[in-house]
DNA sequence: CCTTTTAGGAGTAATTTTATCCTATTTTAA
DNA sequence: TTAAAATAGGATAAAATTACTCCTAAAAGG
């Protein structure tokens, strides 16, 4: 019931990155400002390019940017990015473990907790985590 | 992000005793009834009896039974049980790990959707879980 | 063409998950 | 009193996941 530290950098790499005066950095800035070790930021920030949440651009004067309005990108993306898909018990998402009991009593509940969570993930944009105090 | 699958087991045993007729029964009969590796179960059991949860009967005709009501054990009481205090983020639980930026903005964020994940698991009693249809 | 930077594949150490096995100990009934 | 049936608890192990590292390639700018 935990997100991974994984995905605890990515979401602070997405912040720096939202934050980050020039708009872009490189995987060294991120990396040393967050506390990330750096050869896992990179890895991380390669999935979050692929996921189309950052944007690489490679060579000297290289690094990486938002591929996107901070607006327009939630937790929750991040998330699902580095994690895959967001499921809070096997049977949501594989729903073959649960059907071999006709009706699980159970089942609707991870439904709606799943719902739940996957809404309030995706309330929080980028563009929320801002520096006035009292904000949050 | 997800519920370990021997707190899913956990949560069938505890739905298995709140709704058989005897009110009690074996490791055995659990295991079967539920399809859980029947050692598996005995150790889940085990946890379950420690937490008081559940109350164990040794001897030949013994076996377990819940502890109190089932309306006084939650979906969560079963999970904590198993896996410890359930905590959303590393940061949420062990402040520490959080505390090197004086700042973390997404910190409340985490605390905001812990509280929101057990409130709605604590909801969940096992008097919820009878056969009417469409009771959920 | 040299330096700085990302890309991508492979590999690895540590931890957690998902169990199993074995030896008590308790209880009941023959 | 003894055998059978049940839980208690400790140790161990296989598998999966997490949390990384390493190395070589490719791109871009001066």
């Amino acid at each position: 019931m935990q997100i991974t530290r994984e995905a605890d950098y990515a979401i602070r790499c997405v912040l720096h990155l939202s934050r980050c005066k020039e708009g872009s950095a490189t995987v060294g800035d991120i990396a040393e400002a967050q506390s990330i070790p750096r050869t896992f930021a990179a890895k991380i920030l390669q999935k979050l390019s692929k996921a189309k949440i950052v944007k690489s651009v490679r060579g000297i004067k290289g690094g990486f940017r938002l591929a996107r309005d901070p607006a327009r990108i939630s937790i929750l993306d991040v998330i699902e990015a580095i994690q895959g898909p967001l499921n809070v018990n096997i049977c949501v998402l594989d729903r073959q473990s649960c059907e071999r009991q006709p009706t699980c009593m159970v089942h609707p509940i991870w439904v709606e907790i799943q719902i739940l969570l996957k809404e309030r993930l995706a309330y929080y944009t980028f563009d929320k985590f801002n520096d006035k105090k009292g904000s949050l």
